[in-house]
DNA sequence: ACACTTATGTGCGTATATGCACATAAGTAG
DNA sequence: CTACTTATGTGCATATACGCACATAAGTGT
């Protein structure tokens, strides 16, 4: 039987040339002279007894055993990103950094959140990643994430509910002065909608809603992110669906046909485990709980 | 901002450390000297700035920062020992070895079909890990698996459906002939029973259904294992829940109330996406698959 | 309470792994 | 085709990290 992995070094070394597809470029990245890598990469073939990447003047291209391993060192070096982060969070002063991600559509509401824990704790500093694609919480390089969907429950993930939100088809004062308030459902086939870009928004219910029964043609403005489409809506550009809570404050803009269409969403506060005891997350989790247990139009 | 993970040898040093209790126990392991395993230690520390270890003259243990290390640690530690046999597995060669794990009910099964693949495969040494907890192949140190219930659908992992299977209330027709053909499931309270320990088979359906229905004091006998049950039923000592394929070429045992009692489960051959295209792996899929295929009893 | 066991911590010589300079190979462009 | 760029591969000097021996500390048992 072949060896184990003696030093877990090599795995990273391998990582990085596979990653990269030069030594050179690796020793770089690992701040070593390329012979370093040359030779660790060579050892840990030995050690292996397998080829993990086709040589080639030009650089290195892995083989099938070295996408393998390319992968699982890839999961790796994620995992070990998260936990330096979860070490970095440990601290039980509050302090440092807390780094939180959520989608778009909920820039407002961590806006205000993120406001008050300023004032509070003026010592740590907040670092909001926007993510179309749920990618950085799910291997812990974030504190915090806000989600709105069915609860996730992956492994290792904590998550708590927030709030049910509803949503629906909103248009301003102005827009339905100039084009009249539809009364059906076929009406609405007439008016200029808003809606979100495939393979941008494809999870948001009220966009799929309108791709689906409203003409392309009547379409009038897509874009990328929910707030920019709730703005255009505000704007008076069209009808298009939003959160109940993005028109608090706009008397001027008016729903359209609720009796009929509106959508009900949770939201949720996911922690990774190893995160979820710190002092930063904690008071973080408790400020954002107590703005929504605040909020009137929200269970 | 703290350095990352510069050396990811130092995380397995680490693990170690946390995982054995002592530098030297961890020196022993690494194949190197004690103090070697003390300064990487300080070093990793004062990188992450971080105390991983509370230090005793009687030996090292984790604080709350360790134990986070060593929880990605244990977990990097078994993506490892699962690459590994993948590389290992990802020989085309027909040969070196073949893990398999199964819960202790497909014995027989596992049994023929090893037996197929052995004369077919002579090269290949097989090895099968029986486990109640379904431990090892989540963690892809196992190469294939078969897990019974419903259809497994973690990340990684590739389900393939076997067969159904179904499973009853059986006894020896000895047992019965000292002890009468129970009529009705009020009947049933007045026989010998043999049922599983709570702890191991918490999962069996006909365990939990005698434990539920059947009075304590009526049931003679606990096994851990469920092929043991069987065995304990075939001897006729009484009524117990087993497969029908384990009684196939017993005629002697016969059904109890099959009308009122009987258990359907669907069966999976499970592998890891990192193997599952591997010459060993197929080939010993293929066997099993056309083993169930040939079952009259199983659909 | 005293020796005994077991484990951590430190100075020092050495061996191993690293960096450097240079050779080689191969793709690229004029 | 030839010069140029970029990257791999190798001998050699050296610096870093390692093992060793010894000191220290603390729990264990009679």
């Amino acid at each position: 039987m072949a060896i184990k992995f003696d030093d877990w070094q090599d795995v990273k070394v391998a990582f990085e040339v596979a990653r990269l597809g030069t030594l050179t470029a690796a020793a770089e990245a690992l701040s070593v002279h390329h012979s370093t890598v040359l030779r660790r990469i060579n050892n840990l073939e030995k050690n292996l007894n397998v080829r993990l990447f086709h040589r080639h003047a030009r650089g290195y291209k892995v083989t099938e055993s070295g996408a393998k391993l390319f992968e699982t060192a890839q999961a790796i070096d994620n995992s070990l990103e998260g936990l330096h982060n979860a070490i970095a969070a440990a601290d039980s002063e509050l302090r440092g950094s807390l780094l939180l991600t959520t989608v778009s559509g909920f820039i407002d509401v961590m806006g205000d959140v993120c406001e008050q824990f300023q004032t509070l704790h003026p010592q740590v500093q907040l670092e909001v990643i926007l993510e179309q694609k749920r990618l950085r919480l799910d291997h812990g390089q974030a504190h915090i994430a806000i989600r709105v969907g069915p609860k996730p429950d992956e492994g290792d993930y904590i998550a708590q509910h927030l709030a049910k939100l509803s949503a629906g088809l909103y248009a301003h004062k102005r827009y339905i002065a100039k084009h009249g308030m539809p009364k059906t459902l076929d009406d609405l086939k007439q008016h200029n909608f808003i809606s979100g870009i495939a393979g941008f928004n494809a999870r948001v219910p009220y966009f799929s809603w309108v791709d689906e029964f409203i003409p392309q043609s009547q379409i009038k403005l897509r874009v990328s992110e929910t707030s920019e489409a709730a703005r255009a809506v505000i704007k008076g550009l069209g009808i298009g669906g939003l959160h109940q809570s993005a028109i608090e404050n706009n008397p001027d803009v008016v729903p359209i046909l609720h009796d009929k269409l509106h959508w009900e969403f949770d939201s949720w506060l996911v922690t990774h485990h190893l995160v979820h005891r710190t002092a930063k997350v904690q008071a973080f989790a408790a400020l954002l709980k107590t703005y929504f247990s605040n909020m009137p139009h929200v269970k």
